[in-house]
DNA sequence: TCGTCTTTGTCCTGTGAGTGGAAAAAGTCG
DNA sequence: CGACTTTTTCCACTCACAGGACAAAGACGA
């Protein structure tokens, strides 16, 4: 099929265009219910839609105990592609203009090794979903990085954790090679878009998403739209001070919140009490794998290990200081954990409700709920493809 | 004077009336080229905003070159009264439509006497604004309160420093008294406004502003917005923990920044330095007035004493780390210090500054002003001028 | 002082978008 | 099969708006 290059002509269309990617195939009668336009109206704007080829007839609805209606629905060959790139691995899923995933898949790589090495591993596996059958082509490509974004350029700006992407025109690359056009973002914006798409956060105005990987950031939302800074690098709280005069940080200060809770400093930790001879559990782990991560303490914790259950506990607080800290000063109307270290579970979310609720005022935490995010490692590429087709469903 | 009771009746007259606010009186044509009209239009929302009476001629402008327009300027009878109630003072002032200061009073008052009293004394003070000639009446008010507010209904919610507010309907209590329409707000908010408004703050977008005042409150500015959260509660970081396990506050929990550093604090670690004679300079003022506050210390500081200077600089210390954390996590592109405390000035600039970069990443400080508010008191009370005149020039 | 040029303000008409009623189309249900 | 519903199309009428023409008012040079 020939790839879709259209765009909404009017705020109109591009309401219809997000009601029908949220809400489905609907019929004029429906459409009418929700926009508050003329019947006339309504019926001039779907035409130009379905001229311009992004909306096509689906058929007849059931009756409502009248005529039956034609309804209408978003080309179903629409295609965008989501790439959640993350420090430690790459996700790659295909979704339809509904923005329901046909395909995702993952592969371990280490973002260090830079933008082209990179870049190549994602193509490949794009042209892998593409050859499933999945798709012909794709419409619009979402991109998260793991790290802050001068995001009207889409360009990575000084990212900590991936020192080589450092002004690396990842938005226009990535438009050149896939031939579409393509949207940039930090992968913890992507993740708070996708929980809000189709996850928890679905009815709520102001939320924040934290996630919890390699490193520690947190997505903010406010009014339902991502707030990203006057840099780009709004919600980097991974460098918040936890601990006063702590551990040292890669960033050069010390007690920072990454340092004594993330991924890294998690596995970190284990593997020490291992070797220690804290853990039995753990120090075997260290020797059947030669290594400990995040998943092995997960692990353990769910095995019942005492020293695991205590770092978790540990760093659960750390982190809970910290976002006890945001709420008091955000006061948002919700908190999603999410991330690699989801498989924490429980622990890590009673430490950390424990410590927001016992340390922020009780009109902030009244009615806050704290909970873990809905879509795992989909969050990231669903809430990628919402950011293409927010900006292919708005007037050019 | 009949008190004006028009508003606009659409997006175009709205737009016209805050230019005529925030750019004076202005001609037709000059009106044209800031907002995209075609001059029929133009002239035809320019006439029925003369005919609501909202906007009058103003004589003739200099000649640009050819024939010389007709001015039009808002009313000059028009009359905002502006309400700061903070918690140990009331300041009252009253604007003219282009919210320039006519006359400003204020009052010592503890704001614990509760909203009877203080209202009482507030509309003497508007009274004596009224009798001395700087208005008829007024045709709205924005007051702000030292607390939380739920901002639609204009109530206080849960207020710490002023618990026989909760609940107390003070925008229509007032709206009774003054017989003009009210809007009420955290007097932080209203702060961070004014600085927007006629301040340091006039071309960003994004900015905190941090009162230091009896407690410590931060305004919070997103897109030009006043963001106030999800319960009214946004920018309360008095309770932010600065000191693990440190000092008890009046919340309950122990270290919260407030109890460590504030008008408050200063005054009672200033008192206790004094008698453990610490300081000569500070236990003369102490005999001497029989007590002690932040001006105190303020004036010892500016007299060389290290005792005081040291109270601000660790008082500094420990904001500027809550800051820090503040600016890693909302990336703002200006940071605003204002307050009772703005006396202690540049000792305590300094120390807030000297944390804030050193902690927060580059990304994040390097293009970020930390600076003293311009208008020192007068931002409550503009900023709630702004408030009540942003409501009153947007369409019914 | 006069004529030309520039700027401002008003008038007027053509266009095009949008509303809402009426009728046609297509069902349901007794 | 007929009465009633719901959906969709059609159409005429209204109204806002753009933009050109023109009048008013002043600047400036000759």
């Amino acid at each position: 099929m020939r790839r879709m290059t259209a765009r909404p002509g009017n705020a109109h269309q591009a309401r219809l265009l997000k009601l029908l990617r949220d809400g489905g195939p609907n019929s004029r009668a429906q459409l009418g219910d929700q926009v508050d336009l003329s019947r006339s109206k309504l019926a001039v704007e779907v035409d130009r839609l379905l001229e311009t080829g992004l909306v096509v007839a689906d058929g007849l609805a059931a009756s409502r105990g009248g005529r039956r209606s034609h309804n209408i629905r978003l080309h179903p060959g629409l295609r965008f592609l989501g790439v959640d790139i993350g420090a430690t691995s790459v996700d790659v899923a295909v979704t339809n203009a509904e923005l329901e995933t046909l395909g995702h898949i993952n592969h371990p790589m280490d973002v260090r090794e830079g933008p082209v090495a990179v870049f190549e591993q994602v193509l490949a596996m794009a042209a892998k979903l593409k050859a499933s059958g999945l798709a012909e082509g794709f419409d619009g490509a979402g991109i998260g990085v793991p790290g802050p974004v001068r995001f009207p350029e889409g360009v990575p700006v000084a990212p900590p954790i991936m020192p080589g992407w450092d002004g690396f025109p990842v938005r226009e690359a990535l438009s050149q090679e896939l031939g579409c056009p393509v949207m940039v973002d930090n992968d913890v914006n992507l993740m708070a878009m996708g929980e809000q798409h189709a996850g928890v956060a679905r009815t709520v105005a102001d939320f924040l998403c934290v996630k919890i990987g390699t490193g520690i950031g947190c997505g903010i939302v406010v009014g339902g739209e991502v707030y990203r800074g006057t840099t780009g690098s709004a919600g980097d709280i991974g460098h918040i001070q936890a601990v006063p005069d702590g551990r040292p940080c890669a960033c050069g200060n010390r007690g920072c919140l990454e340092a004594h809770f993330s991924g890294a400093a998690l596995a970190r930790d284990a593997t020490e009490a291992a070797q220690q001879g804290l853990s039995a559990e753990l120090a075997s782990r260290l020797e059947t794998n030669g290594g400990l991560t995040a998943v092995d303490v997960a692990a353990a914790a769910a095995a019942g290990d005492a020293t695991a259950l205590d770092l978790i506990r540990e760093g659960g607080n750390r982190t809970g200081q910290v976002i006890a800290g945001l709420v008091s000063f955000f006061n948002p109307g919700l908190v999603v954990i999410g991330g690699g270290v989801t498989g924490l579970g429980h622990t890590l979310l009673a430490a950390i409700r424990t410590q927001v609720y016992r340390q922020s005022l009780p009109l902030a935490t009244g009615n806050l709920p704290i909970v873990l995010g809905e879509l795992g490692p989909a969050a990231g590429v669903t809430g990628a493809a919402r950011l293409i087709s927010d900006h292919l469903f708005s007037p050019a």
